[in-house]
DNA sequence: TATTTATGAGACAGGTTTGTATCATACAAG
DNA sequence: CTTGTATGATACAAACCTGTCTCATAAATA
């Protein structure tokens, strides 16, 4: 299989394209239903990818590293607190369906150790930004780190599953997702 | 099949149970998935139901009317706007299970239309709460309802997985995801 | 105690999914 | 144009799930 092939390329991106929709539609989707949302055959992913185990972890990997690159000038630009969260939203609003994938089929891919690795440098990262918005004054000192984390992902659950549904756009999903956040749908 | 059978009754509600528990952990789990767990035979789930599909409707049609009963009261004690929504989230708190597992399938059950019936219903009722608390101030009415009963539920989701991590407990539960709803985490 | 009956264990057929292998074809590169 | 190779179609075995059936056993009932 060489990779720089430009058939091997066109076949691979759409497989894992393919992937990302159909996993997110349905974690228990078949490859079939994978290889044919790719128009592709069923044996070229199984040229591309050694098992469903493989590609799914191979996503994982993906999802993972784009959340990373998405959220990279946060830290860069030094933000902190508030303000760091809500660019935290309006940063991984766009890439919703990778964060979704990952979190439903997160029992698959758990023990990947590399994997492992990144994302619980994520959840540190994140930990740290709630950590820095509590003592800014900016969320209540009070609230437990891992409900206001399981929070957070819920929130971007749902707004994925809006904006899926038409019934907000992007931008309107993040900036209702910080307002319900930090300050609750009251007036 | 003896109804009356304490054998059967037992049999039954393990089943049911079981069911659940297994279909909200994987909502593609296989049926020997939940014999299991309930400690009975593979056999005799299909002696109690007549098939998959029949035992979802089934567990659907209970988790609704539980639903229902567990919020009969808000209505007659005539309660409304952020009063009544408040009493929702305490009420529907401890079945979060059963409501989560009727947001997960739901595409199995939705052309069921005895089903379909009491849903919407309740999804009616919850529009007149909302209405009712955007009227008397207690949420901003700019928000989109469709968005706000998507929060709603992503809050009870999250807040349930808190509970099966033992994060939390049901009372605190109910009492962070009022303030998340309505007042964020913001100090 | 004797009878009824729900159950567990297991066999079975039909369907779907997984992963491998083969072969003709169409595309890429020299 | 000619060679190399990624692909689609297809066949295949093994595994799994569904739904049905049978039979010996254990629990309920009288």
């Amino acid at each position: 299989m060489e990779i720089n092939d430009p058939r091997a390329q066109r076949s691979r991106q759409a497989l894992l394209n393919a992937g990302i929709t159909v996993l997110n539609r349905n974690a228990n989707a078949s490859l079939s239903d994978v290889a044919s949302e790719a128009g592709v055959g069923r044996a070229t992913l199984y040229r591309h990818f050694e098992s469903r185990e493989q590609l799914i972890l191979e996503l994982a990997h993906l999802s993972i590293e784009e959340t990373d690159r998405a959220c990279a000038h946060i830290e860069a630009q030094n933000l902190r607190g508030r303000q760091a969260i809500e660019e935290l939203f309006r940063s991984v609003m766009p890439l919703a369906d990778r964060f979704h994938f990952l979190f439903s089929l997160w029992s698959f891919v758990e023990h990947d150790p590399s994997l492992a690795k990144v994302y619980d440098q994520q959840l540190d990262e994140l930990g740290d930004l709630i950590a820095e918005a509590k003592s800014d004054g900016d969320i209540n000192p009070d609230l437990p780190d891992d409900w206001l984390i399981t929070l957070l992902d819920s929130l971007f659950t749902s707004a994925w599953y809006c904006i899926g549904e038409k019934i907000v756009d992007v931008d309107q999903a993040a900036n209702l997702s910080i307002t319900a956040f930090f300050d609750g749908v009251g007036k």
